[in-house]
DNA sequence: TAGATTGTTAATCGATTAACAATC
DNA sequence: TAGATTGTTAATCGATTAACAATC
C-alpha cells in the first residue's frame, strides 16, 4: 500500500501561506463569535491588510471552500483551517520559566484553542517553585526529564533568562520535546532534531526605530 | 538644493533585508561582548541559520564594510548597523497596559539599546495606578493625551486586553504617537497615519501545532 | 437573467543564491 | 605569493497579483 489515498497528488504548500493561516483563523474566530455566517475574500483580506487574490490562492491549496456570490461559510472554514493546522488532536504544553512572560503565556496565550493543554510549569526560583500560577503548581527544573516524560509534553514554551536558554532548550530536546517556542534573546538554530518558532520581542522595537528614523527607503 | 548629497543614487532596500538587520545587530552585540574582533559572513550566517551570500548581499546595500581575508570588524559593523537602524537618536517609549507582558516589556525588552528611553507606564487598574513598576510610577489612562505630549512619546507598546486595543491605539495615534508595537490579539491595520509592528504570540503555537501534525508538506 | 465572487492560470514581482573577479 | 573572503552580477527560485472563465 502506498501513502496515497488522495487520487490527486498533494500540493506543496508555500511557507508564506502556512504562516498566514493562523491569522485567517483568528479573524474567523472573531467573525464566528459575532455570528457572521459568511465572509468573502475581499472583506477578509481587508481586515488583515491582504489582497483578495491572496486569500483565495492560499485557501485553494487545500481544496474548495467557497461559493461564488456567497464567499466562505465561517463555521465551515474555521473547521477546515483548524484541521489543516492540526488542531484536531491535543498538544501537551510546558512553560519553562515562569517570570512575567511565562506567566502571560500560561494565562492567556494557550487559550487560543482548546487543543492546547497546559500540563507543566517549570522554574528554578525558590519564590516560585511550589506556588500556584495559572491554577497550576510550579515544578523545579531539576526534575525536568521525568516531568516532561510523565506529562507527555509535545511543545515547550521557553521564557528563561538568555544565559541558560541554550542549555535548557537542549535538555528539553534530550527529554523528547520536538517543538519549542523561544521567547528568549538566544538564537536556537544550533539545536538538532527540533522545530523552533522564535518570538524575539526586541526585534520589533528596533524595526520601529528604523522606521521612525526614516533614513533608508524601502520598497512599497 | 536637491535632496542628493550622495552622488550615488540611494538604493531601495528590500523589506526582507531590513527585517534581518536587527538579528545581525543582536548577534554582533554578543560577539562584541566576547571581545571578538572580526567575523566573516559564513560564521555570522551560520549563527543565524543564513547563507553567507545572504549576509554579504544585505550589507552591500549600505556600502562596503568588510575586507577580504578578514571579514567584518565587529565594533565597526555594530556602529554601522546601529546607524542604519536609526539608533543614533533617542526614542521616548510608553508602555500601555502593565500586566505581565507590559511589565516584561518595561523591565527587559527596552534594555536592548540605550536609545530607548522608557518614559511612561499607563494602565487603568486601581491596583496598579500610582504603584512603581520597573522603577516608574504607573499613570492612569484617563490622562493619556497630556502624558503622551508632555513626555514626547515616539513609540507606544500596547499590551492591553483585546477588547480595548483598537480604541486605545486610536487614542495614542490621536495624541501624536506614530509608531506602535502591538502585543494584543487585535489587528490594527485599520489605523491610519501610524506604523504598526505586531507580535501576536498566539500565531507561534498554532504554527507549532501545524508542524507537529505534519499533515501538509511544505517547501524546503 | 445579470452580476458578484469564486478558483486558477499566467505574468509580474521580489528575494535568494551560485558563481566569480577583485582584493587583501 | 597563495588562498581565503569579499562585493556584485546574473540565474534561480518562490510569492504575489492581474486577469478571466466558471459558477452560483
Amino acid at each position: 500500500m502506498t501513502s496515497s489515498g488522495n487520487s490527486k497528488s498533494t500540493p506543496t504548500i508555500p511557507v508564506a501561506t502556512m504562516e498566514r493561516l493562523p491569522r485567517y483563523l483568528m479573524q474567523l474566530y472573531k467573525l464566528r463569535h459575532r455570528n457572521v455566517e459568511s465572509i468573502n475574500s475581499k472583506t477578509l483580506g481587508a481586515s488583515l491588510g491582504l489582497k483578495d487574490t491572496q486569500i483565495r490562492k492560499d485557501l485553494s491549496y487545500f481544496g474548495v471552500f467557497g461559493k461564488a456570490r456567497y464567499g466562505y461559510n465561517v463555521v465551515f472554514l474555521v473547521k477546515a483551517i483548524e484541521s489543516i493546522l492540526g488542531l484536531t488532536r491535543e498538544y501537551n504544553i510546558a512553560v519553562v520559566g515562569v517570570g512575567n512572560i511565562g506567566t502571560a503565556l500560561a494565562n492567556y496565550t494557550l487559550r487560543v484553542n482548546s487543543a492546547f493543554k497546559l500540563k507543566l510549569l517549570i522554574d528554578t526560583s525558590p519564590d516560585l517553585v511550589g506556588k500556584q500560577v495559572a491554577g497550576m503548581r510550579v515544578e523545579h527544573l531539576d526534575d525536568l526529564n521525568e516531568l516532561i516524560q510523565v506529562n507527555k509534553i509535545d511543545i515547550a514554551l521557553i521564557a528563561v533568562p538568555e544565559k541558560v536558554a541554550v542549555e535548557v532548550a537542549q535538555r528539553l530536546v534530550d527529554a523528547g520535546v520536538s517543538a519549542l517556542y523561544n521567547f528568549t534573546q538566544a538564537e536556537l538554530h544550533c539545536l538538532k532534531d527540533v522545530y523552533v518558532e522564535s518570538a524575539n520581542i526586541s526585534y520589533g522595537v528596533l524595526r520601529l526605530a528604523h522606521h521612525l528614523s526614516g533614513k533608508w527607503p524601502r520598497k512599497k
